[in-house]
DNA sequence: GTGCTTGCAAACGTTTTGCAGACTC
DNA sequence: GAGTCTGCAAAACGTTTGCAAGCAC
């Protein structure tokens, strides 16, 4: 998925193309790592400086309905984008903070064990998964 | 964990035994469900009108601390608070909206398995598992 | 009287919205 | 020219904070 199929979807779906929304969708594609949209228009605004906060977020909802990206929430503070065609689960350490992921198909005996129980299909994608990681654990053994 | 047994912890804690503090506090042990901040305001407020939503914030924060009440996310909107002593797990379908309950043990083979592969002690109390109930599923097999 | 607790108002951080003008098609 | 998109300002939302007065101990 480059930034020509997202614009054609974009205007299969009745959109314009314009400066702002294809800024925003070079910046996304670019920079894979996940991103808050502050953190988005800070970089789309590197180039454009007049790109504003709420066409970023009017961007990324509308990607999102599109498919193209995707929000999770961490612990706390704001969500943070990503592709979903890179998607995957977060794991956030509670103690520091810090954000693994892993393929959602790594999680599927899990998923399957809940959905065998509770006839519940785990799907995290919009939060993360919390907990303690390994380097946490062992400083609080003390 | 009654009434009386918390507030001897407040006491021990340095903390004042307060009108707010003692309403705000049965009307949590007494609603078993989880509520927001905003819903335990509006019962305390039935007796006590004029008990204000941030000394609910407040009282809900000590209460914490002190292991009493624990609050988790659903999907969007504001935390919800139950008591500690009935933790559990809580499945939300972002369908529906629904909220199930299981108990955190019944997870077990699932957080082992996270555990062995990813040396990461999932402990999601703080967030819904989120993904999609039995009945909405079927629902959407159409 | 010390110092914790309260109500109030105001701020906070993130996100959404109403609007008038500007743009795409 | 119809209808989408933008920047701006303001509002919304849930939550936190500073403060002066009030209360528990």
């Amino acid at each position: 998925m480059d930034e020509n199929d997202v614009i054609a979807m974009v205007k299969l779906n009745g959109g314009r193309v314009t400066m702002p929304r294809r800024a925003i969708l070079k910046s996304l594609l670019n920079a894979k790592e996940h991103m808050t949209a502050e953190e988005l228009a800070k970089l789309v605004r590197e180039k454009y400086p007049d790109i504003h906060i709420s066409t970023v977020y009017r961007n990324l909802e509308e990607l999102e309905k599109l498919g193209v990206v995707i929000h999770t929430h961490f612990l706390h503070g704001p969500a943070t984008y990503h592709l979903e065609s890179e998607i995957h689960v977060h794991l956030v350490c509670e103690v520091c903070g810090n954000v693994a992921e892993v393929p959602l198909d790594s999680l599927n005996p899990f998923i399957r064990e809940i959905k065998k129980n509770f006839s519940f299909s785990v799907n995290p994608k919009h939060f993360a998964l919390q907990g303690v990681c390994s380097i946490c654990a062992k400083n609080s053994e003390n």
